[in-house]
DNA sequence: AGGTTCGCCTGCGGGC
DNA sequence: TGCCCGCAGGCGAACC
């Protein structure tokens, strides 16, 4: 499931070999995604990618004219294609072709993703517009999750997990921080001081960070599998791991859901 | 307005 | 072996 880091290391991968091509079309055989694939999406086409960035979980296609939003959904992936294509297969919903034969083309079974047309300035499209800051920018430290979170009486699972908290922390990534930083995920956000925010802060930049870099040293080419548990699982201390052994104490790492999403801590180490 | 629940989908694991 | 069921999950929308 595409997390932050996936979706960064994606970006990564994709860019070096489509920025600067010029966009030839957009073939759509499945219109039926998270929303239905715009008609706009086709005035992209013959423009050049001038930039692929990167917003929350989105990917973002500039164009001169507008910018193409993908988002991975749940299962969502990409694979650029340098010269002859295959034919698609199961799943296979877009491509978007450019010059000099090359093809990106968007994979996704459980049609949890995106496609869509932000015209002139992407960050003001409504989905992006209201986004907190980005975990590994300016902007996000233990500061301002202290200051967010007063009067907030949600589980500080689901509030560093809210978009328009800090955007990026998944289910996988909030267990790991949230264990990381020692914080018990059901506390009220609102209860807990300044000092354990920022070292929580602290753990989500560096296990959004630690991922990013083992999917640069792990992902060989630019493809992205369909990684389920994520394609960094063997870095993971405690996502999936219930019953297992607490890497740090020893005890039995105990799982329920917070915020209805299954959630796996350590009853002893997190407080 | 914060908080909670729902629903979109397919794949897969467990039970029988 | 094969079928069915339930669950998983990002996240906006709808609700309370």
């Amino acid at each position: 499931m595409p997390e932050l880091p996936e979706v960064e290391t994606t970006r990564r991968g994709l860019a070096p070999h489509l920025v600067g091509h010029t966009l030839n079309d957009v073939v759509v055989r499945q219109r039926q995604l998270r929303w239905p694939v715009p008609k706009a999406v086709e005035q992209a086409i013959g423009h050049p990618l001038e930039a692929l960035e990167r917003r929350a979980k989105w990917l973002v296609f500039r164009t001169p004219p507008g910018a193409l939003l993908m988002h991975l959904g749940m299962s969502g992936s990409m694979r650029v294609f340098l010269d002859s294509a295959p034919a698609p297969a199961r799943h296979d919903h877009v491509d978007l072709v450019f010059d000099d034969q090359r093809l990106m083309r968007f994979n996704d079974p459980r049609r949890f993703g995106a496609l869509l047309w932000a015209p002139g300035d992407p960050l003001a499209h409504p989905l992006l517009a209201r986004l907190g800051p980005e975990p590994l920018e300016d902007g996000f430290d233990g500061d301002w999750l202290w200051r967010q979170s007063r009067g907030r009486r949600a589980a500080v699972k689901a509030f560093i997990m809210d978009p328009g908290v800090v955007v990026g922390v998944g289910n996988i990534y909030a267990a790991e921080a949230l264990f990381a930083a020692g914080v018990h995920p059901q506390r009220a956000a609102g209860r807990i001081g300044l000092p354990r925010y920022r070292r929580l802060a602290e753990a989500i930049r560096e296990v959004l960070a630690r991922a990013i870099r083992a999917g640069g040293t792990t992902l060989r080419d630019f493809t992205v599998a369909d990684g389920s548990p994520g394609y960094f699982s063997q870095e993971l201390a405690v996502y999936g791991r219930h019953g297992e052994p607490c890497p740090r104490c020893g005890q039995a790492l105990k799982r329920r859901t917070i915020a209805q999403r299954g959630t796996v801590y350590c009853v002893r180490c997190q407080r």
